[in-house]
DNA sequence: ATACATGCAAATGGTTTGCAATACG
DNA sequence: CGTATTGCAAACCATTTGCATGTAT
């Protein structure tokens, strides 16, 4: 994925957005993150370094990244939310430990392949694969 | 899948839960329901009919048919709850439109036997699938 | 100047919980 | 009888929204 920044501010120049210095500051922030955070993690990370950094801007440039087609929103099984950073060109499925709660992420073409083939003979276009496997890791099973 | 009021029933009785009429009440209506439902339309249904019919209760007794195997719930991309009714022998992955909303089903074996091997490569022992494909189906595109 | 952006506090909405009354086994 | 169950209202919690202030263009 190119640059960030440039992504989004060119996303925001585009819909009547401006690319703040708060705004800059939490994707900086985002991008430095592993691949998977919870938002409440996240604003907790953020508060830390810049205690006036409120919730409903956190949530706000969530939801702007969302549509810049920066983040994915994941949602688990149990209701649980989180994000991830975007990277389409390399979609993969998720692999979740029920018990330590680590994700692992399985890339396999073939797999996608198949989920498209079986679309396509069905006339349904693929926006998007959501695909969670739920179980027991190695090391906790 | 075998009569579900015998299967909560014996479920219950195994875990000091009664199979009250309130239980059964719900049961029934549940399963004369199509195969996908939210939690909220449910509690219109039933209360239509059983006007004391409480919120509480109906959350409390889903939680109860999910623990019991009868029904699986299902968190979309968005974050929007529903629930199917179980077919464990017979799982299988959804196809959901973003236009209408329209769930299909997607029947392939080898599609799990596939996740199952790289599962089974990795030492990770999978309890359960979540595939939901996203886009627009054949009316809406 | 004219919006968009921000922080705060309050509102929202789906789900859960405490409690007192009721009903199962 | 003792214990799970129910209905009601209140609590919860993540997320959203209204509003007044601040800031970019």
């Amino acid at each position: 994925m190119s640059d960030p920044h440039k992504v989004f501010e060119t996303y925001l120049s585009k819909n009547e957005g401006r690319y703040t210095s708060t705004k800059k500051l939490i994707t900086t922030e985002l991008f430095n993150l592993s691949e998977h955070f919870e938002v409440e993690n996240f604003i907790d990370h953020l508060r830390a370094k810049y205690k006036t950094m409120s919730r409903a801007t956190v949530y706000r440039t969530i939801k702007q990244l969302l549509d810049a087609g920066l983040l994915q929103k994941i949602t688990t099984r149990d209701g649980k939310v989180f994000y991830e950073q975007s990277r389409p060109q390399n979609e993969h499925a998720h692999i979740i430990c029920n018990i330590c709660g680590k994700i692992f992420e399985m890339h396999d073409k073939e797999l996608n392949d198949k989920i498209d083939n079986y679309c396509e003979n069905m006339n349904f276009k693929v926006d998007y694969r959501s695909i969670h496997i739920y179980g027991q890791c190695n090391n906790c099973s």
